[in-house]
DNA sequence: GATATTTGACCGGA
DNA sequence: TCCGGTCAAATATC
């Protein structure tokens, strides 16, 4: 069940630490070669993104680890009240113990959007909503879309802010233990059909702003960010770091888009643009500390556009 | 019909 | 007892 064997987990792992040693060798023939500064500055990050997945990589697949810590089981075998109950309770005792952290997204008019093409590849579901005490707007809750099918219990929370109705705050809480890769896994993320997507289509067409994200690193110690680029696009999000330098707090702009804004959305629209643009800030396979002024992101990040604007 | 969202109810912690 | 978080039935969308 849940439980993967080794060759599972070696395959991806081994992949990643191909895919670092491709990327060194990279940087080393830059370095040999008079190419500019920029080509360097934009393979390095993808060597330590490499690293840093690939350690997390081995990370999940030590039993002690995270995987089982973070993850309800996967089985639901739970189908008794007992079980359940037994469940929830584990769950709620595990909860406390999980990694949480909040980032702070505020939607920037007059700059550009970043829906889907900044999806790191994970999914995820709302599961309700609550108007909280003192607070103007309702608390969103979403979770990981394949908490059921393998057991992921990373959810999080997206609350508008009372002060500016264009911020919200999303705390994290949990990592993924899924098999959804991110980033590079969003291209398949992006290529899965989802109905609401088309839904949004409008929204999101009509929704070009750009995203000005603050990081604040609640628990814990080191923030990272991940700079992307497709073409016209040039993307910066963040996500929690989990051993590299600290970047304590930060604001990140997302100007992907030139047109003008127009938030004419509901707040649920909008919350739920948010939590899905806002994936991207959670990349726990992804530690990186970098800004990038270019990346050729072409070989790891497959975006299909079309699927989005089309 | 399958899947996602909404929303009232329920549960546990403070 | 209150409040935040989650569940699950009802509803919506494709």
């Amino acid at each position: 069940m849940g439980s993967s064997t080794g060759s599972e987990l070696e395959s991806p792992l081994v992949a990643e630490l191909a895919r670092a040693l491709e990327l060194a060798r990279q940087l080393e023939s830059h370095l040999s070669n008079p190419a500019p500064i920029d080509l360097c500055k934009s393979v390095a990050p993808e060597i330590l993104s490499s690293i840093q997945r690939s350690i997390l990589m081995a990370k999940s697949s030590d039993p002690d680890g995270e995987q089982q810590a973070a993850g309800d089981s996967p089985r639901s075998e739970s189908s008794s009240p007992a079980f359940k109950d037994h469940d929830r309770k584990e769950l709620i005792k595990k909860r406390k113990t999980l990694h949480k952290w909040t980032n702070q997204v505020r939607l920037t008019p007059g700059t550009g959007g970043v829906e889907g093409s900044v999806d790191d590849g994970y999914s995820w579901r709302k599961y309700g909503q609550k108007d909280i005490l003192g607070a103007k707007h309702p608390r969103a809750y979403y979770r990981c879309t394949h908490r059921h099918t393998q057991g992921c219990s990373a959810t999080k929370q997206v609350q508008r802010s009372d002060e500016d109705p264009l911020t919200f705050d999303i705390t994290y809480v949990g990592a993924h233990t899924c098999l959804q890769k991110p980033q590079r896994a969003s291209a398949s993320a992006c290529q899965v059909p989802q109905r609401r997507e088309h839904q949004k289509e409008d929204l999101l067409l009509s929704f070009r702003a750009g995203l000005k994200v603050k990081t604040e690193v609640a628990e814990l110690e080191e923030a990272q960010r991940q700079t992307c680029r497709q073409g016209n696009e040039f993307h910066v999000f963040s996500a929690p770091a989990l051993n590299l330098s600290p970047v304590a707090s930060e604001s990140i702009y997302f100007s992907s888009f030139d047109d003008g804004i127009n938030l004419q959305t509901s707040d649920s629209e909008i919350t739920e643009m948010i939590s899905r643009s806002n994936s991207a800030s959670y990349l726990s396979l992804v530690d990186m500390d970098f800004m990038l002024e270019e990346l050729d992101f072409e070989r790891d990040f497959q975006f299909d556009a079309s699927s989005f604007f089309s």
